[in-house]
DNA sequence: TAGGCCATCTGGTCCT
DNA sequence: AGGACCAGATGGCCTA
């Protein structure tokens, strides 16, 4: 089969240049219409220069992403709020479409499975049918000869009015040839089109709060975390002043799956930590402000792995407790890249034990929920409620924490 | 094994 | 006619 083989070359050849070339690093220009990638790539500056960086050969200093990820804070919110957010918000809504919908779909489930179930035994019994009334090989002749059945003509069938419009044209074995050419160039398209949006969505990844190269948020679940931290950041500019950290995960956390919520508030809590820490040093109980704690979406997700069923200390949400796990962990996992965000500030190069003991020597005891009241508290390392089985190798979630200069980013971003 | 996620193919629609 | 975009279908992979 000529055609098979050459699809496959095809596609062969696109996916060995969708793999060889340098994932889309660089905001593209394209055409009418593609706000939602425009709106993705937007975000990729950061990764753009990292790329950059690379292509020519210059190692990265150890701050350089940080760093320029917080000297571009302004021109990453300008950006966000001048360019980027119109489209963002374009995304917001269709996310807030699409959590409509799963819980629309989830509620008209059984009606869609009976219209399902209807539908399949009227389609099995036509095709059926079909099948019935010709044996042809070639599905294109299929198409030639329903196309020229439909338009053929002889009127007057069964009392069936003429079709009108153009009569189309004979197929003839050239234009078959044409019609398979065009298809494999079009699969060919889309292929590229759907590459160029993953690129976009990873470079997404990349600038949201918690990023693993190695267990990656799901597409929606990056697209709903990236809206919840547009919103979060517009939220800061707008007060003009920094939230509580448990209004800000709750921000962040909002309509995410329990294992991205988890994700993410453990990445937030050992960034609290830090928070923390400064604010008191002398490890004081600190409580933060009444905040209940209520996500008000969320679905199940059994994809991500165990990873991030975890979090970074007993921070409880949603009645869940999660253990900390980072009194002995590995702080400098290649797999792990400086994150972009204000929020995931990077501890690949934290060196110093005593700088980790200083941060990580502190535990707070749960974040409970039930009363509406959320309390941090410096307590044990092996506190109350943490499950084992959530405590996963500090190198597999991706937070970061540089000091002091990140935290004095931090603290200034928060306090604009 | 079920379910979630993903990549790919495909046909339809709209636009240039 | 051709490209971009979209949504449905399908099969593979992975995890619980």
């Amino acid at each position: 089969m000529s055609d098979v083989s050459e699809a496959v070359d095809v596609k062969a050849a696109a996916t060995h240049s969708a793999n060889t070339q340098p994932a889309a690093t660089e905001p593209h220009s394209e055409g009418p219409g593609i706000s939602c990638n425009r709106a993705l790539a937007s975000c990729s500056y950061q990764s753009g220069y990292e790329a950059h960086l690379e292509r020519h050969g210059v190692n990265k200093p150890a701050f350089t992403g940080y760093d320029f990820h917080h000297r571009g804070d302004c021109t990453m919110l300008s950006r966000l709020f001048s360019e980027v957010l119109p489209d963002v918000e374009r995304l917001a809504d269709w996310a807030e479409e699409h959590e409509h919908k799963d819980q629309d779909q989830d509620q008209d489930q059984s009606a869609l499975m009976e219209h399902d179930l209807e539908d399949a035994q009227e389609g099995s019994s036509s095709r059926a049918e079909s099948e019935m009334t010709g044996d042809h090989d070639d599905d294109d002749e299929d198409e030639e000869e329903a196309e020229e059945e439909d338009c053929g003509d002889e009127d007057g069938v069964d009392g069936k009015p003429k079709k009108r419009g153009p009569k189309k044209r004979k197929m003839t074995a050239e234009r078959v040839e044409r019609s398979k050419v065009r298809r494999m160039k079009a699969n060919s398209r889309e292929r590229t089109r759907m590459h160029d949006l993953n690129s976009a969505l990873d470079n997404l990844r990349k600038v949201v709060p918690c990023y693993s190269k190695t267990q990656k948020l799901s597409k929606i679940e990056t697209l709903r975390l990236a809206k919840n931290y547009i919103l979060a950041l517009g939220e800061i500019l707008r007060n003009g002043k920094r939230p509580d950290v448990v209004t800000y995960v709750q921000m962040l956390c909002k309509g995410l799956s329990q294992p991205t919520t988890n994700l993410v508030a453990g990445c937030m809590q050992l960034n609290t930590r830090n928070y923390l820490t400064e604010q008191c040093p002398d490890g004081a109980r600190f409580h933060m402000a009444s905040s209940p704690f209520s996500v008000p979406y969320s679905y199940r997700c059994s994809r991500l792995s165990p990873h991030y069923q975890s979090a970074a200390g007993p921070l409880s949400l949603r009645g869940q407790s999660y253990s900390s796990a980072y009194e002995a962990s590995d702080y400098s996992s290649p797999d792990y890249e400086a994150a972009h965000s204000p929020v995931c500030t990077s501890r690949q190069h934290e060196s110093s034990d005593s700088d980790r003991n200083y941060h990580y020597s502190m535990h707070y005891s749960g974040l409970s929920t039930s009363r509406g009241n959320l309390s941090y508290g410096a307590s044990g390392a092996r506190n109350s409620g943490a499950h084992a089985e959530n405590i996963p190798p500090f190198h597999e979630v991706h937070v970061h924490h540089e000091r002091p200069a990140q935290y004095e980013d931090l603290n200034a971003f928060f306090h604009n």
